[in-house]
DNA sequence: CCCTGGTCCCAACTT
DNA sequence: GGGACCAGGG
């Protein structure tokens, strides 16, 4: 009971309130966390409630965790049973996982499998998705100019938001661009049907149209959660809602917290009626508002206040806090965006220092729009040499690299996925080019096979040059191989998991590209060549079988020669991508250690998001708004409000969607303990080659009162001041000048020999290079040897080539036959050519 | 028929 | 800064 204490009337009044609908309104800052963790609590320690019947959801990773960590220090030790806290669509992976089959239909033609997708399903992350749409265009002849395979992919998740099948959408469209839509929407639905896929609007819905269809499963999950809790709800979009409702049962025993001026979802379906209309839908509801602010300071929660009072829709509500006064709101207009990060840098190194000087530990965050946004800070913070952490923008598992890897895996746990093949079926490239892509998707079609059978089919009835034959014949292995290794470790979990030893592990088989795991499946059937799993049969570099997701991957890496090619490349970017997929082997032994399988760890790589890896010790954080939601900080810089940035451009043709930038103003703001900080640039470049442009300041630097705001000084001012405190850091102008000659200090003689890629092989840059250095670029050092036989070119040489006539050796890369020459030619200057191909003769 | 390199166009937020 | 596409070369 001790720790109901700490909360004050209203918190725990909603803390408290356990039966029945419960709606809070909980403003920024209120302790929102804090009442839905300390519920949790009270629900289990002090009423005794079962911790699994309890089930709480929120959209990201992020929240969840958070949640598990405070939940756990209030009840940690109690029992090993624990709540469920998961995000929407974790959850729904779980449920479908478990249930999906249910919806199966059996199929016409007696003795064949049921229709519809397996336990097994793949999740389509966006990329995927719109590769997907970009294929069904293409068949359909529907040209990708006009409309995009993108904007296509984002209406069709649009419609799943609003959960609109392709009829619905057929039938209400307007335009034939809309119609088009509707049968791009009707052939992709197949198209993942096909492949046993589910994108991540799927996960959602097939889980609500689950619990609809099959009353079991409905009551074995609301029969099993008694409380249900739902962060955010404020952003929760259709599905969302009615998968609360039907968990809710006719229980109602559910919780939704969330706060309308937060509302910055609507993009993706957030349906802002669901907290508006609460009340409609639970009519026996009680709301508790939560209006105490123990964040921000009296300024900052009455600037940020101010701006979203500019909103018509809301609720309105009054927040207040204790913390009178405060620093005013800080305003700097930066001359353009480089001058803005080094502001921004040169403040936060400040005031980190002196927080630090006086004990305190300080956290400060830059927020802004868009995640382009990040490179000048970044370059900023590196200049001050301020560690800092970035959240989002380019994320790991978005890596080309890691999504090679991944799809190989995915192609290994499903083969059917053929988005999945069609991005490492010439990954590294191994010879099948665009040509035999494009005959093996005919095939597919014609047969109504997946590119996986199509490739089968090819093989079989040898339906393709030799050469191409050959390298498909050669990924196939490799696919087979690597799905014996992953049946092995079927074989082997299965073989752990029967109690009584008495059998042994089953034989894992290949049969017509189907794994079973029972060898009278071999009788069964007829005349499928069967490769029974046995060591060493099938390849040199296969570990044994029962191999794990890591092994799986080191076994990938080393038979696609992946890292080798990369090693070849030697370019620091290479090393970077060598280590990227160091850390993914790492991932796989961490999803080992956990216990987990390659289908749940393809789960968490499609699930996860770089919002999950905000660490809460950085001292500072660069993030953009979205991701922001739900942290608080001492210091936050609000950076770039100008008009068509923040507010965003696209959203100035919609009064909502304006309403929700300035909502997002409002949850950035609102993020302030202590000091918040503005800024603007007063010239900014939009697409890095163009001049800067002018730009207007944002209407919300209008909407926070005069009184409340500190200017911060001019950028002459900002100027001198930047040049004292920061050494190196003379004007921004001046770092130009430092990047070139870092630049140029990459490319010293030393180092251009060990990076003998592509990177330096421009004759001009060499040239410039020592015409920098003022010294002359001599072709006479480089000696020239004589060549043996007609292979061996040197620089320096004349050469003979059939078309080119006569050339003389500017370069060469590589030895042996695979050298490459850089020829000087009079007529058609610089060639490069392959010394085995190019036919040269000497001179 | 495949591969490489250069060019053009794009760039909002996220599960 | 990055990815998609196309032309040119073997």
């Amino acid at each position: 009971m001790s720790f109901l204490s700490q909360l004050n009337p209203r918190q725990r009044e909603a803390v408290e309130t356990v039966e029945g609908p419960l709606l809070i309104l909980a403003g920024a800052g209120s302790g929102k966390t804090r009442v839905i963790t300390y519920r949790i609590a009270h629900l289990i320690e002090n009423l005794g409630v079962m911790p699994e019947s309890i089930l709480a959801m929120t959209f990201t990773n992020k929240a969840a965790l958070e949640m598990v960590e405070r939940v756990d220090k209030l009840v940690g030790g109690l029992s090993i049973a624990k709540p469920l806290i998961s995000t929407f669509h974790s959850f729904c992976v779980r449920v479908l996982r478990r249930d999906i089959e249910a919806l199966r239909i059996p199929s016409s033609i007696p003795g064949r499998p049921p229709i519809g997708i397996t336990k097994q399903f793949v999740i389509y992350d966006e990329a995927d998705q719109q590769q997907t749409v970009k294929g069904v265009m293409r068949r359909l002849g529907i040209d990708d100019k006009q409309t995009t395979p993108r904007s296509v992919a984002a209406r069709i998740s649009w419609a799943k938001n609003h959960m609109l099948d392709p009829q619905e959408v057929y039938l209400q469209s307007a335009d034939p661009k809309t119609e088009r839509v509707a049968q791009i929407y009707a052939e992709y639905k197949k198209e993942l049907a096909k492949a046993n896929a589910l994108d991540f609007d799927d996960l959602l819905l097939e889980a609500v149209r689950l619990l609809k269809a099959v009353p079991t499963v409905r009551d074995y999950y609301t029969r099993r959660y008694e409380y249900i809790l739902v962060d955010e709800y404020q952003d929760t979009n259709r599905p969302q809602y009615e998968l609360m409702r039907l968990l809710a049962g006719s229980r109602h025993n559910v919780c939704a917290v969330g706060d309308e001026d937060q509302s910055i979802y609507s993009w993706r379906g957030a349906d802002i009626r669901n907290i508006l209309e609460f009340e409609n839908d639970f009519p026996e509801a009680k709301i508790v508002r939560l209006e105490e602010n123990y964040r921000s300071t009296q300024n900052i929660l009455q600037a940020a206040s101010a701006v979203v009072a500019n909103n018509r829709k809301r609720k309105g509500k009054t927040l207040w806090t204790a913390r009178q006064g405060g620093t005013k709101v800080g305003y700097y207009e930066a001359p353009d965006g480089e001058n803005e990060a080094l502001f921004a840098a040169d403040y936060v190194s400040r005031y980190l220092r002196e927080a630090a000087d006086q004990g305190e530990n300080a956290r400060a965050a830059v927020l802004y729009r868009t995640n382009a946004q990040s490179r000048l800070f970044e370059e900023a913070m590196r200049r001050y040499q301020l560690k800092y952490s970035v959240v989002g923008g380019f994320s790991f598992y978005e890596r080309a690299e890691i999504k090679d890897m991944i799809s190989y895996l995915k192609v290994i746990h499903n083969p059917d996925d053929s988005t999945a093949l069609l991005r490492v079926i010439n990954t590294p490239v191994r010879g099948i080019g665009k040509t035999t892509v494009d005959t093996l998707e005919h095939l597919a079609l014609e047969t109504g096979s997946s590119l996986w059978g199509a490739v089968g089919e090819a093989i079989r009835r040898q339906l393709l040059p030799p050469r191409a034959l050959a390298a498909v014949k050669s990924f196939k292995t490799l696919i087979d191989d690597a799905r014996v290794m992953l049946a092995g470790t079927y074989a082997q979990r299965l073989e752990e998991t029967s109690a009584e030893g008495a059998t042994e592990a089953p034989a894992a088989v290949i049969v017509d590209d189907q794994i079973a795991f029972d060898p009278t499946a071999l009788e069964a059937e007829d005349g499928g060549q069967a490769t029974p799993v046995e060591a060493g049969r099938l390849h040199d570099s296969r570990p044994e079988a029962g191999a794990t997701t890591a092994a799986l991957l080191k076994f990938l890496i080393d038979r696609t020669g992946y890292i080798k090619q990369l090693e070849e490349e030697d370019t620091p970017e290479a090393y970077s991508r060598i280590e990227n997929l160091r850390e993914l082997v790492n991932a796989a032994m961490d999803s080992r250690d956990r216990g987990e399988t390659l289908d749940q760890f393809l789960d968490h790589a499609a699930l996860v998001s770089e919002t999950d890896s905000y660490d809460e010790r950085a001292q500072l954080t660069l993030m953009t708004l979205h991701a922001a939601k739900g942290l608080e900080f001492s210091l936050v810089f609000l950076c770039g409000l100008e008009e068509g940035l923040f507010p965003h451009s696209r959203t100035f043709l919609e009064p909502d969607d304006i309403e929700e930038e300035r909502r997002l103003c409002y949850v950035g703001m609102t993020r302030a303990m202590d000091t918040l900080v503005l800024t603007r640039a007063v010239y900014r470049r939009r697409y890095g080659t163009d001049l800067p442009e002018a730009s207007v300041p944002s209407r919300f630097l209008e909407e926070v009162p005069a009184e409340l705001v500190d200017e911060l000084g001019t950028s002459r001012r900002r100027a001198s001041r930047t040049r004292a405190s920061a050494p190196g850091a003379r004007s921004h102008y001046a770092y130009e000048d430092e990047d070139q000659s870092a630049v140029w200090r990459v490319r010293t003689p030393q180092q251009s020999s060990r990076y003998s890629g592509p990177k330096y092989n421009s004759i001009q840059n060499v040239a410039e290079f020592f015409a920098s250095r003022g010294k002359k670029f001599d072709l006479a050092k480089f000696k020239p040897e004589e060549p043996t036989g007609k292979m061996g070119f040197r620089p320096g040489q004349k050469v003979r080539h059939p078309k080119y006539g006569e050339g003389t050796v500017f370069q060469r890369e590589g030895e042996g036959e695979e050298a490459k020459i850089t020829v000087q030619f009079p007529r058609f200057g610089l060639k490069k050519l392959v010394e085995k191909y190019a036919q040269l003769e000497k001179a």
